[in-house]
DNA sequence: GTTGTTCAGATTGTCAACAATCGGGCTGTT
DNA sequence: AACAGCCCGATTGTTGACAATCTGAACAAC
């Protein structure tokens, strides 16, 4: 039942500027905090009740993860995503998760095998009950896609994809409110990927991972389409 | 001329903790201090002639770069590669710089094609006199993966693999003193990939620059495998 | 009316002192 | 002799105050 744990950890203990590094990653990813928006140190530190260095720290933290911008001696600003830096994302995506799908059928264990298709399964309950349909699409999306690149044991594919990379496509679908338009295909989508890691095909679980992704921006650029490019 | 730059920037201007943090970030990756080594904050501050703030806010973005392992209450330390992870990061490298190739016989300018060509060309002469060869073919063959890999005009894509990955590999080339030991057939394959980007094949650059990556992890790979595994 | 300058306010950058936590050694017991 | 518990030194975590820098507005000169 996992759905999604940023840098999951104890939580109650850690140092305060983890903590703070984590609950200000998180505002700024649900967009609590808008993108775009000028953020004061003092402000932010009075917010989450600790004093300026810490928060300090957490900045520089969540400036190298470009959740972040700063100006020297002017201050910081929470990124803005434009739907280019998206797409840029997402060709990146397919290469990398295209590599994770092929890894993950030549070395996921059963149990992580099995663990695909328990998702699975939740997918097509939620499919039936539609009440925060959209949250549920959207993590749960996430979740397949975690264990896939997990399973695929390269904790260096993991860490640029899960620490790099996911917090700015979660910032987007919260910023953009995203509702999965295409479900029922990305359903059946991620069941032939599962196919293919269990029948441990890698050349077919990584052609059907960069189509799957591929798909996806397709659909992300066909909606922005209307004006040239900047947007 | 350019060699390498970390993160090009005045260096005179910005503040304490930029400066810190490239200075310690160069002699992490020179080995000036070494890998595994304990680093205490009180040290490093009056070596780099600051206080704490500003170092420990370095150090916070060392560890995101994975360059330090931190343990709260206890203390940072140097992070030391195995071969391994250095297996898995050419891996990643493969999948990403064959993607940047292709990208960047799509998108590169003539200049930046040009730029290549001189590159190729100081590699020569190089070649020829043969002091200092070690350090200049080291950074040599980086200066021409970075700019096929900012060729490719995908800001993400820069910045996972030279903000993030390239530290690494520095690191790695100088802590265990390589010699690149097969310098002449590297030049070669730098040729075809040039070559291919001039003729805008993004397909063939893309191949051949996977095999380039690929015959080095396998020359690593074969020059460890004394031991089974860990080393 | 526009341009250039000065000043005040606010914000960030830096520092040094204080508090909390950990590791290692000592002591005492079994 | 081996082991458990405690204490002390050292290191990290945190704080509040001080210094440096930028932004914006008011004002003066052209």
């Amino acid at each position: 039942m996992s759905v999604v744990s940023t840098g999951s950890v104890p939580e109650n203990t850690r140092t305060l500027a983890d903590r703070v590094f984590a609950r200000l990653q998180d505002d700024i990813v649900r967009g609590e905090i808008l993108p775009g928006s000028k953020v004061s140190e003092t402000e932010l530190a009075s917010r989450y009740g600790v004093s300026r260095g810490p928060l300090r720290e957490a900045i520089r933290r969540l400036e190298s993860r470009k959740l972040l911008e700063r100006v020297v001696h002017v201050g910081t600003r929470v990124a803005s995503l434009s739907v280019n830096d998206l797409i840029e994302i997402y060709h990146v995506r397919e290469a990398l998760e295209g590599m994770a799908a092929r890894l993950a059928a030549e070395h996921m264990t059963p149990e992580e095998v099995r663990g695909l298709y328990d998702v699975l399964a939740q997918h097509e309950q939620q499919q039936d009950l539609r009440e925060d349909v959209a949250y549920f699409q959207r993590e749960g999306d996430l979740d397949f896609h975690y264990r896939i690149i997990q399973g695929s044991h390269n904790a260096t594919l993991s860490q640029l994809l899960i620490g790099e990379l996911y917090h700015l496509v979660r910032m987007y679908r919260y910023q953009f409110s995203t509702v999965a338009n295409r479900p029922q295909k990305a359903l059946n989508e991620h069941r032939r990927i599962v196919e293919a890691i269990e029948a441990r095909d890698g050349e077919m679980a990584e052609l059907l991972m960069r189509r799957h992704i591929s798909s996806a921006r397709k659909n992300i650029e066909n909606q922005y389409t209307v004006q040239g490019k900047t947007l």
